[in-house]
RNA sequence: GCGAAAGUGGCGGAACUGGUAGACGCCCUGGAUUUAGGAUCCAGUGCCUUUGGCGUGGGGGUUCAAUUCCCCCCUUUCGCACCA
C-alpha cells in the first residue's frame, strides 16, 4: 500500500488560507457568551521573530484555541510596539527612514506569525507608531496635565551618552542602561513627569488584588519597588539659623528613637546644604567633599562595600523633643532623592549610624533596651535592639518602642513639629525622550504664554516623517522648523513646540485596551467593549517586564479609570499573569552575539509550524527555562508522523464521527472499553491541563498515551462496527483534543475523516465519568507501608472483600509470616495497607 | 542582609486534596525488518551486593503511609539592597 508522506508546507498553507477566508478568529463584543480575553505581550518589530516570541505566542494560541472549544468568546489580539530607539539606530547604520525600517519589519514578522497558524483577530491589529494611535495618548497626556498627573520638572536625570537620551529609574539597572549598557550620567535637565507616586499607595494595595493570578516573585518585585516605609517627619530647628533657612527636616521610621538622635547627616548634593556651609570657614573643604561625592557614578555610591565617609558642616540643629544640640555632618551614603534626603541618625539603633559614630566619635545614646534596663554602650560592637522597651527617653520610658512610635509621633504633633509619614521608594515617572522616533508630547511654548497644551481638536501632533536622522543619535525634531515652529494654541503668537517624544512604555501601557476597540477613529475607547472585554484574562510573557511595562500599565489603568476612560470598577488590567521562561541553547539563553541562534524559520521549513509549536509547549512547563534540543525537536516531529500514520493504515476503518461518539454498547470487547475509557480520560485530563491549569507538557503527555493505546487497539480490533467506532471515536479526541496545539494537522485530517466543518469551530468533547471506569483495578498491596505487590480486582470492591484478598495475598502472607498483623487500612479502589508487628 | 522560586533517573520532566515515585518524551541497549543507512515495529531501561535492599538536596519529626505536612540545615537561580 502506498501511503502518502506528512508534508507540513502544503498542509499548514491550506488551513492558514482558510482560517483566513472564514475569519475563523474574529470576535465581537456583542455576545452573550462569556468573555475570554487572552494577550501576549506584543513585539517590538525588531525584525524577525525570534525562538522566544514562538514560545511566548504559542503558549497563548493554545489558550486561546483551547477556550474558544471550551465555549467562552475569545479574544486574542496583535499588534506592534514600534516607537524606540533600534528603529533610528538601524535607520541611521543602513541609510533608511526608521518608519521604513519598522513597517517593513512589521510586515516580515506578521508574515511568520501567519506562518505559523496563530489564531490572531487580525482586525484588532495595531501599530503604536501611527498616528490614529499615538493620537489618544497625546489626549491622555492632556487630561493627564490637567488634572495635575504629569508635571515639568527640571533634576538631575538619568542620561544614556549612548543613545542620547534620559531614562526612567526602572530602566536604568545596575547603574546601566537597561537597553545598551552604557554607564548611565546623571544630568540636570527639565523633563515631563508622570505622577505614578500619586498612585503608589493603590499600586500596592492592589496587589492583594492579583494574589494568586500573578507569579509570587512578580508581585514581591513590585511590592520592593514601590517600597513603601511608614515612619515621620520631624523638623530640627537650627541653633544658628542661616540665610533662609531655619530648620531641617528628616523622615524617619523610627520616630521612637528620636532622643537616642546624636547627630544628623544629610545627602550633600541637596541645595540646602550650599546654604548651610555659605561662609563657613572649612567651606572650601566642605565643597570638595560635595563635589567629590557629585563626581562618584551611582554604582560605586550605591554598592555596600562602599566606605561610609562624612564631614562636620560646623553647623547644629536642635532636637525638638530634649533640646539637645546635635552636630549637622554630610555624608556620602546618604540618597538625597529619599525621604527628605536628610536623616537624624541614632547610633544605638542603626547599623549604619553606629559605624558612622564610631568612625567619627560621636556619642551613642541607649534609648530601646530589650531588658527596660539602661547600659553602657561603651562596649557595644554593633547597633541594638530593634524593639524593646524605652530609657532615657523622659515621659516615654517604660513603654514599648511600637507604643513609644504613635505617642512620639502623636507630641511631634502636638508641638507642631512633625507628623506621621508614609515615604515610597516609588519616583515619578520621567517620560520625556530626546529622541525622534516616538509620540510628540502635545504641547508648545509660546514665547508670550509660557507653556501651553495643545487644544484636543489639534490631536493627532504628527511625527513628520519627512526629516532625515542624524548620524550621532540627536533627535533631528528641534532642527525641523515645519515642526518646531508653530503658533500657540492660546494666543496665535509664534511658539516653539515641545521636541521630546515620549517613553515607549506609555505607548504599551494601554494598547492591551486599544484593542477592544482598535478601529475607532471618533473615541479612544468604546465604553461598552472596554466593560465587557477587560480585564485581560491572561497575560502571558517574559518576566523581564515585572517591574517596567507591568506597573506602568496598572498605574495607566487606575488613571485612565480615574479620568474617565475605563470602566470605574476596573483596577487592574491583568488579572492573571504568565512569565514564561526562556529558550535556551546549550545551557544559556540564545543570543547572535553568541552565535547560539535557533532561527525559527528554518525550524519550520523543516519540520512545519505544527512540530515546532508542539516542541515549545512540550520540552517544559511555560514558566521554566527550556533548552532546545535536536533530538527534542525530531521527537515532536516523530509524534505527528505517528498520528499521521495511525490516521493513513487505519484510513479504512475510520468513521466521520465526533470525538467521545462513541458508546457503551459498542464495546463488545475488554480492550474497546479500555480505549474508550483512555478517551475519555484524556479529554478531561487535556482539556484541564490546556484551559485552566497552563500544563501544555502534561496535557500532550496525556495525548500522547492515547495515541499509544491506540496504536495497540488497532492491532488487536475486529472487523466490527462497534470497534470501528470505539476506533474513530478515539481519532477523532485525539485531532480534538490536540488541535490547540498543533492545529494544522489536526484540521487537515478531520478533514479527511470526512468532516465538513472546521475543526476550529469544534466545541471541546464531553466526557462521561462513567465511562472512564474500568472492570478491574489495580491494587496496591503494601505490608508496613511498603509495597509488595499488586493485584487485579474487580471495581467496587467492597472494604471486606479488598482485606480479605490482600490477606491472602502470597507475599503478604510471606512478610507476615512471624508477625501479627495489628492493623489493615483499605483505601478504596486504590490500596491495602497491612501493619503487623 | 531582605524577598521570591527551585532542588526527583544519563537528560527534559510527571505524580492535581498524603495512598503503587519516575507518567510522557529524549538518550541508550537488544531484537525484527532492510543490500546498507535512515525510518518503523517489538522488548528493555532509577541504583545496588537482586527470594532482597536503597532511593525525590541533607538531617530530624508527624503518620498505617510523606516528593507531598512540620522543624532545622545545605545548594542553585532570580529580584532588591547604605531607603534612614
Amino acid at each position: 500500500m502506498k501511503t502518502e508522506r506528512y508534508n507540513p508546507q502544503d498542509i499548514e498553507k491550506k488551513w492558514q488560507e482558510r482560517w483566513a477566508e472564514s475569519s475563523a478568529f474574529a470576535c465581537t463584543h456583542e455576545s452573550a457568551k462569556e468573555k475570554y480575553y487572552v494577550l501576549e505581550m506584543f513585539p517590538y518589530p525588531s525584525g524577525n521573530l525570534h525562538m522566544g516570541h514562538v514560545r511566548n505566542y504559542s503558549i497563548g494560541d493554545v489558550l486561546a484555541r483551547a477556550k474558544r472549544m471550551q465555549g467562552f468568546n475569545v479574544m486574542h489580539p496583535i499588534g506592534w510596539d514600534a516607537f524606540g530607539l533600534p528603529a533610528e539606530n538601524a535607520a541611521i547604520k543602513n541609510n533608511t527612514h526608521p518608519a521604513t525600517w519598522t513597517y517593513s519589519n512589521i510586515d516580515n514578522m506578521r508574515a511568520q506569525m501567519k506562518r505559523l497558524g496563530y489564531s490572531y483577530d487580525w482586525a484588532r491589529e495595531v501599530a503604536t507608531c501611527r498616528p490614529e494611535y499615538y493620537k489618544w495618548e497625546q489626549l491622555f497626556f492632556l487630561k493627564f496635565l490637567e488634572k495635575g498627573l504629569v508635571y515639568r520638572k527640571k533634576a538631575p536625570q538619568n542620561w544614556c551618552p549612548s543613545c542620547h537620551t534620559v531614562l526612567a529609574n526602572e530602566q536604568v539597572v545596575d547603574g546601566k542602561c537597561w537597553r545598551c549598557d552604557s554607564q548611565v550620567e546623571q544630568k540636570e535637565l527639565t523633563q515631563w513627569f508622570l505622577r505614578i507616586t500619586a498612585y503608589a499607595d493603590e499600586l500596592l494595595k492592589d496587589l492583594k488584588l492579583l494574589e494568586g493570578g500573578w507569579p509570587e516573585r512578580v508581585l514581591a518585585m513590585q511590592n520592593n519597588w514601590i517600597g513603601r516605609s511608614e515612619g515621620a517627619e520631624v523638623k530640627f530647628k537650627l541653633d544658628k539659623p542661616v540665610a533662609g533657612i531655619e530648620d531641617i527636616t528628616v523622615f524617619t521610621t523610627r520616630p521612637d528613637t528620636i532622643y537616642g538622635c546624636s547627630f544628623m547627616v544629610l545627602a550633600p548634593e541637596l541645595p540646602l546644604v550650599q546654604e548651610l556651609i555659605k561662609g563657613s570657614p572649612s567651606e572650601a573643604e566642605l565643597q570638595a567633599f560635595i563635589d567629590r561625592v557629585r563626581n562618584m557614578d551611582r554604582i560605586d555610591r550605591q554598592s555596600d562595600t562602599l566606605e561610609k565617609e562624612g564631614v562636620f558642616t560646623g553647623a547644629y540643629a536642635v532636637n525638638p523633643v530634649n533640646g539637645k544640640k546635635v552636630p549637622i555632618w554630610l555624608g556620602n551614603f546618604v540618597i538625597a532623592t529619599y525621604g527628605t534626603g536628610c536623616v537624624m541618625s541614632v547610633p544605638a539603633h542603626d547599623q549604619r549610624d553606629f559605624e558612622f559614630a564610631r568612625k567619627y566619635q560621636l556619642p551613642i545614646v541607649q534609648v530601646v533596651s530589650e531588658s527596660g534596663q539602661a547600659e553602657s554602650t561603651d562596649g557595644w560592637d554593633c547597633a541594638r535592639a530593634g524593639a524593646g522597651f524605652m530609657v532615657n527617653s523622659a515621659e516615654f520610658d517604660g513603654l514599648t518602642s511600637e507604643e513609644a512610635k504613635q505617642k512620639i509621633t502623636e507630641k511631634f504633633e502636638a508641638m507642631g513639629v512633625g507628623q506621621a509619614k508614609v515615604q515610597f521608594r516609588l519616583r515619578d515617572w520621567n517620560i520625556s525622550r530626546q529622541r525622534y522616533w516616538g509620540a510628540p508630547i502635545p504641547v508648545v511654548y509660546c514665547e508670550r504664554c509660557g507653556v501651553v497644551p495643545e487644544k484636543p481638536e489639534n490631536l493627532p501632533i504628527v511625527l513628520p516623517l519627512d526629516v532625515k536622522t542624524q548620524p550621532d543619535g540627536k533627535s533631528p525634531l528641534p532642527a525641523t522648523p515645519s515642526f518646531a515652529e508653530c503658533t500657540c494654541p492660546a494666543c496665535g503668537g509664534k511658539a516653539r513646540r515641545e521636541t521630546d517624544t515620549m517613553d515607549t512604555f506609555v505607548e504599551s501601557s494601554w494598547y492591551f485596551a486599544r484593542y477592544t476597540s482598535a478601529r475607532n477613529d471618533k473615541a479612544a475607547f468604546d465604553m461598552d467593549a472596554l466593560k465587557y472585554w477587560l480585564p485581560v484574562d491572561q497575560y502571558i510573557g517574559g518576566v523581564e517586564h515585572a517591574i517596567l511595562h507591568l506597573l506602568y500599565s496598572r498605574f495607566f489603568t487606575k488613571a485612565l479609570r480615574d479620568l474617565g476612560f475605563f470602566p470605574d470598577s476596573l483596577d487592574e488590567p491583568f488579572t492573571r499573569l504568565l512569565t514564561q521562561g526562556m529558550v535556551l541553547l546549550g545551557g544559556s539563553k540564545m543570543s547572535k552575539s553568541k552565535g547560539n541562534i535557533v532561527n525559527p524559520a528554518e525550524m519550520i521549513e523543516r519540520y512545519g509550524a505544527d512540530t515546532v509549536r508542539l516542541f515549545c509547549l512540550f520540552a517544559a512547563p511555560p514558566e521554566r527555562d527550556f533548552d532546545w534540543t535536536e533530538s527534542g525537536i525530531e521527537g515532536s516531529n516523530r509524534f505527528l508522523q505517528r498520528i499521521w500514520r495511525l490516521f493513513q493504515d487505519g484510513e479504512d476503518k475510520i468513521a466521520c464521527v465526533k470525538a467521545c461518539s462513541s458508546e457503551a454498547g459498542d464495546c463488545a470487547s475488554k480492550e474497546a472499553r479500555e480505549l474508550r475509557g483512555k478517551e475519555h480520560a484524556t479529554v478531561k485530563k487535556a482539556g484541564e491541563d490546556m484551559g485552566q491549569r497552563n500544563q501544555f507538557n502534561t496535557a500532550i503527555a496525556a495525548i500522547m498515551e492515547l495515541v499509544n493505546a491506540i496504536y495497540i487497539f488497532k492491532e488487536k480490533m475486529q472487523d466490527s462496527e462497534g470497534d470501528r467506532k470505539v476506533f474513530s471515536s478515539a481519532m477523532a479526541t485525539v485531532l480534538t483534543t490536540l488541535s490547540p496545539i498543533t492545529p494544522h494537522i489536526c484540521e487537515e485530517l478531520w478533514e479527511r475523516m470526512g468532516h465538513k466543518e472546521q475543526l476550529a469551530a469544534e466545541p471541546w468533547p464531553v466526557f462521561d465519568e462513567a465511562a472512564m471506569v474500568r472492570d478491574t483495578q489495580t491494587i496496591a498491596v503494601q505490608v508496613n507501608g511498603k509495597l509488595r505487590g499488586t493485584m487485579e480486582m474487580p471495581t467496587g470492591a467492597d472494604r471486606q472483600a479488598m482485606e480479605e484478598a490482600a490477606l491472602a495475598f502470597e507475599p503478604v502472607k510471606r512478610f507476615t509470616k512471624d508477625l501479627t498483623v495489628r492493623k489493615v487500612i483499605v483505601v478504596p479502589g486504590k490500596l491495602v495497607n497491612v501493619v503487623a508487628k
